[in-house]
DNA sequence: CTGTTAGCGCGTTCAT
DNA sequence: ATGAACGCGCTAACAG
């Protein structure tokens, strides 16, 4: 392109207007602020880009405006397919834009989280989307400071950072439980896997109703820390049998454990939902075809990634959403693993 | 930081240099080749780097160098299970490495694909992964160019582009097959979902050891082009017990489906495995846990993606790989579903 | 509406 | 072993 034709690699925005006979900036500006830009300017630049294949470069525009195009997006593990849906909500919502996505996970990890956005600032990103509300004081800090809008996913609560969409948590446990308790179970037990901040919540949604209903008992209640699976659901529900043989019925911290809990059911002769009844929580896609179908509170992962990365834009533009806070709901999605009554299957 | 204290907003390499009363090149210098610097210099460098919190501004290292630590990953689809454990795997690896991963999804399109690459290489990458084998000759132009290391990972192939790491696709096919063939079932079906490159030289796998069998018969051939899921999974089923009723075993694309059929025989009290076999592929967490547990063939992705960034960390750093491509094989896991003979459960 | 002038923070010559 | 000077490609001030 240019006369040394060595170390330039790449089309610039000086060749732009070089071809369109226009200065810098006023390409600079046709592709930005096109309004600001005569009409015909406009035309050559547009050409002219289309001519040479201009594409910009990122760092020098995040160098020059100290702002980057990347939208980061803080989840705690990339295995759970709860936070795969959120993902695939984030980079649909991307998709068209000048943006792009930057995950990181904290393994659930407090400290790390706190070093992950250390680095994430340095980047100057657009906009920020983090997983739950318990972010350290630390953290909230370093998002603060980033100058950029924040969307807390997964769960609603009290003192936003900024914007935040998700549902509520404890509001989902207590619906599960007292769904298994509408259809006449008494001895319902929680089963609960990797008991982090929002399966804590759960928990709690679940016990406020059994002590309501005088029906709480300690050996009703088997956790684990350790991550959630279908075997680790499995083990659990091996725990509850021995702890109290006379459980009626499980509400599972999510869909995996509920499916563990199910299989090990099967491979005891044990009848869901005849003998026992299952609930989950997330309602993954396995949930509807399994054999009983599961029981399970729907979440809207995909929809809370999808808009978060939509309120960041809108922000970005300067429309501030109404409400900062949006509360997606929960929908509890009736199946056969919690149909005392009809129960005929395994 | 500085007297305009105005536009600065990040500490600087030349804050570094201030504090430690060096140049900005000795600063510079003292970071990222510390053996051509004085030891003195270097301690009070590292000294004011830890006293004032400096971290390095990405989009300048940039610009200035034309290229950026980021590793572009290109898959087909987020939704998969099968690409999040590669997504782990990449995430897992460049961590403690000033590089991050990048990820774009072509949604299986080739044609998207370029455009995702064109976009990709203004970030002038420090190395690229891709999805398979079947890139367009575009596509192959566009990543040569980037130069960069590249590592095509899932397959193994003829012709690599430049890395590869992956396993035979059609050689396992085959040996799911033959499984079946060893366990005496004859009428063995092939059920088929989302049928991409990959999916299809694994039917590859199963015509061949049919046609060499002479047991071939297009009946027993189901297939759609839906993504595959559960659900599809359990209509495949259904499809074949239409076409083929005396069909006596499936293997399927994947494990999803594998699943989804294997719900279907137990909707409609076919016995797996003693009247239908099931044997999957990529082994999924759940296939080890179900009831019956599912025959799949397991393959590594999550160190496919682990080593396909060791293997452009390597390159970077001058080492290029004895072999450019690696076979990391597939184990095929012999659970009950295809144990015809012993088969007593549901 | 347009152009001129200065940087953004770092890497990369060249000197010394 | 060290430093001065320049430039990467773009945006942001300020004039006209």
């Amino acid at each position: 392109m240019s006369i040394k034709g060595i170390k330039k690699q790449f089309v610039t925005l000086s060749d732009v207007a070089e071809a369109a006979g226009v200065s810098v900036v006023t390409a600079s500006r046709a592709l930005r602020t096109p309004e600001m830009v005569s009409l015909a300017a406009r035309d050559r630049v547009d050409a002219a880009v289309r001519a040479l294949g201009y594409v910009p470069n990122p760092a020098a525009q995040a160098l020059a405006s100290a702002r980057s195009r990347i939208i980061g997006v803080v989840i705690p593990s990339v295995t759970n397919q709860v936070f795969a849906d959120l993902l695939r909500g984030v980079m649909d919502a991307v998709e068209g834009t000048p943006h792009a996505p930057q995950f990181v996970n904290t393994r659930f990890h407090g400290v790390r989280e706190e070093d992950l956005l250390r680095v994430m600032a340095t980047q100057r990103p657009a906009g920020m989307i983090v997983t739950g509300i318990d972010q350290t004081e630390a953290s909230r800090a370093i998002l603060s400071d980033m100058g950029c809008p924040v969307v807390q996913v997964m769960e609603t609560g009290p003192d936003p950072m900024d914007m935040m969409i998700g549902c509520d948590q404890v509001a989902g446990g207590r619906a599960a439980v007292r769904h298994l308790l509408e259809r006449g179970y008494r001895r319902v037990a929680f089963l609960g896997a990797r008991m982090d901040p929002r399966a804590q919540r759960r928990f709690a949604g679940y016990r406020a109703v059994m002590e309501a209903e005088g029906l709480d008992d300690p050996a009703l209640v088997v956790t684990t820390a350790e991550p959630s699976s279908y075997s680790v659901g499995g083990r659990l529900m091996a725990d509850l049998l021995s702890a109290a043989p006379d459980a009626e019925a499980v509400f599972c911290n999510n869909d995996d454990v509920a499916l563990g809990a199910l299989f090990e059911c099967q491979r005891r002769g044990i009848r869901v939902p005849s003998r026992m009844g299952i609930v989950g929580f997330n309602d993954l896609d396995i949930s509807a075809c399994s054999v009983p179908t599961i029981t399970s509170i729907r979440t809207h992962r995909y929809d809370m990634g999808h808009r978060a990365v939509e309120m960041i834009l809108a922000a970005l533009d300067g429309d501030r959403p109404e409400a900062p806070v949006i509360d997606l709901g929960f929908t509890l999605m009736d199946r056969q693993s919690s149909r005392r009554l009809e129960g005929k299957k395994t």
